[in-house]
DNA sequence: CTGTTAGCGCATTCAA
DNA sequence: TTGAATGCGCTAACAG
């Protein structure tokens, strides 16, 4: 690496201050004259000078910089949520450290105190561990954040929610208006808050229907298998199925938990011949993107990914500028995209 | 924000000076007595003492952090590698500013420059242009950088390849030798040296099998669609496998240059009710995890897309600590990846 | 309008 | 083994 050019030797070249060269160059509409001005621009220019945010951070106390912290950034639901924060930020003038915590707590944690010590001003956080001690420590001791598809208990930080429970409802209820009554349900483990109220969503809406749940229908893995790989999700809803079918009585329908389960349950059904939607229809959660890809297209819940990336980054943003309340908590609302996977039943 | 603990404070309230706080704060290995050691962690302790990274790295002129450009973390290609290129950094105590250039020269040109002026101490780069003034200035400054999937020409930094030709190559070879000599192509705009080099290797395998290419089975879209949006891969290869069916004689297998884009053939295909592989066959080029999930499932050239990141990163990495060569090229070798989209002819 | 000066928080000479 | 002093590059009082 060459040396630096600093503002001192602009200055010096340019017959002028050191103040002066940071005035003009650092955008600040403190006054200076036109022609100081041009030539101060310049030389900084002839100098090929680019500026170090490390001293102008140091200086203001002020990084410019957001951390993300998020399970994977592999699974698709996750990237556009970051690509959503990403494009705020970028258009507020921030940066984002992309941190992945691979579902692992104490990767998380280190994460966290990192990024405290690289004096990011906020974090936007999908944390695991459902009640963060250090995070809630943190809070208290300033960290603005904004919490992602959690509950952070005991704390006014701002959070960011999709209502899972009335989405899980109306995923079924949208089963039970098109004539199924046989209803199974594939799930990863309901370690995640959201899966549990996803669940119960699920529940509900057989109840109200006055629909027994069968017990042999409702398929959830056991936690201890999570932590596998990056291809849990699909190989788990493919497990699943495959027992499932081992059943005598077989449901009309298959509510899945997110998308990548549902299309390890199309696979499964596919590869023992089980026509989709006809024999058996499918639905998902997420709405990402390969819903559209596969076939049948699936039809699913969407949860706005890209735009909770956004609202969080704004929020997160505002919060910092002191433009929004201390805590505000953002209920987004589910929508049904329908497409090709659910079959309307004939009675 | 409150106000925060400095080792200044400590230096205070353990009675001795900066110096020696920060000596043994800092994980330095400079000599100090146990003693005092012990006291000034205690302290550290009490006071919750949080290092402010900012003013180590204005000190000692290393941030730590290293930057990626890509073009969007949405591609399951590019997170995989962003992946891949995180694991290693962390592993290395390096932290990721990650920036999506949409495919746009201009934003990654500003994102250079606002990452070079952040002080990243490296740069993985996987360029939209091919001939970046910037990048090379840069390069010539001092900037550490590797290159992803692309020839900087004229400068002395190191590159991660992916020998695309002879993918290309393979791919075909492939097909033919499973009996088919009716290939199609279908590709995105040659805008990438790397899908030229795809395109050549398929020229060279049919030329050197005798087959002559028929004009209206390459089927590449004008560069000007490209820009549209995130689907475009699917969505063009869908386009144009739409095309691809208006011609009288139809081919008996489509090479699609990404499996995005083979996606969109399939999906295509499907719809139009034409069996995948026993009527036309299709094989892919990237092998992301999806290629699994599509039905059939998808045979593909394998693109070893974490482990690129993870080689860019320890290639990175051992640049800034003198212990690689400045300029190493890596060839990564393609391999195809059976699955269940293409059928051997009978002749 | 311009320049002088004093730090931001930390690591590192240099002397003791 | 310790501490005083200096400065990384920059911005912000303050005084002119």
């Amino acid at each position: 690496m060459k040396k630096h050019v600093t503002i001192y030797e602009i200055a010096k070249k340019a017959n002028t201050s050191t103040a002066t060269v940071s005035r003009v160059l650092s955008n600040s509409d403190y006054p200076v004259s036109p022609e100081l001005r041009t030539k101060i621009q310049k030389v900084a220019k002839e100098l090929n000078y680019i500026p170090n945010m490390l001293g102008r951070q140091l200086k203001t106390n002020n990084s410019m910089t957001i951390g993300v912290i998020i399970p994977s950034i592999t699974n698709p639901f996750y990237s556009s949520i970051v690509l959503g924060i990403e494009e705020v930020a970028r258009k507020r003038g921030y940066h984002v450290l992309l941190c992945n915590s691979h579902r692992s707590p104490k990767l998380e944690e280190s994460y966290l105190n990192e990024l405290v010590q690289k004096q990011v001003k906020g974090l936007i956080i999908s944390s695991i561990s459902q009640n963060n001690k250090l995070l809630l420590q943190l809070g208290k001791n300033g960290l603005n954040f904004v919490a992602l598809d959690q509950s952070v208990d005991g704390l006014t930080s701002s959070q960011i929610h999709f209502d899972y429970k009335k989405a899980g409802y109306l995923a079924t209820s949208y089963l039970i208006a098109k004539g199924h009554r046989d209803i199974a349900f594939v799930s990863s483990p309901l370690s995640r808050p959201s899966r549990q109220k996803v669940y119960e969503g699920f529940q509900e809406a057989l109840r109200e229907h006055e629909i027994d749940m069968e017990e042999n229908w409702v398929q959830i893995s056991s936690s201890e298998e999570e932590h596998s790989n990056e291809n849990f999700e699909f190989k788990n809803g493919k497990l699943l199925t495959s027992k499932l079918l081992e059943q005598d009585k077989l449901p009309t329908a298959i509510f899945a938990c997110n998308d990548m389960t549902a299309f390890g349950v199309m696979k499964e059904l596919t590869e023992k011949a089980i026509k989709i939607p006809d024999e058996i229809s499918v639905i998902g959660f997420d709405n990402i993107e390969f819903g559209n890809i596969v076939t049948p297209s699936l039809t699913t819940i969407n949860q706005p990914d890209h735009e909770m990336g956004r609202l969080a980054c704004n929020l997160l943003l505002d919060q910092l500028n002191g433009e929004a309340a201390e805590s505000v908590d953002m209920i987004l609302q589910p929508k049904i995209i329908e497409r090709n996977s659910v079959a309307v039943l004939k009675n």
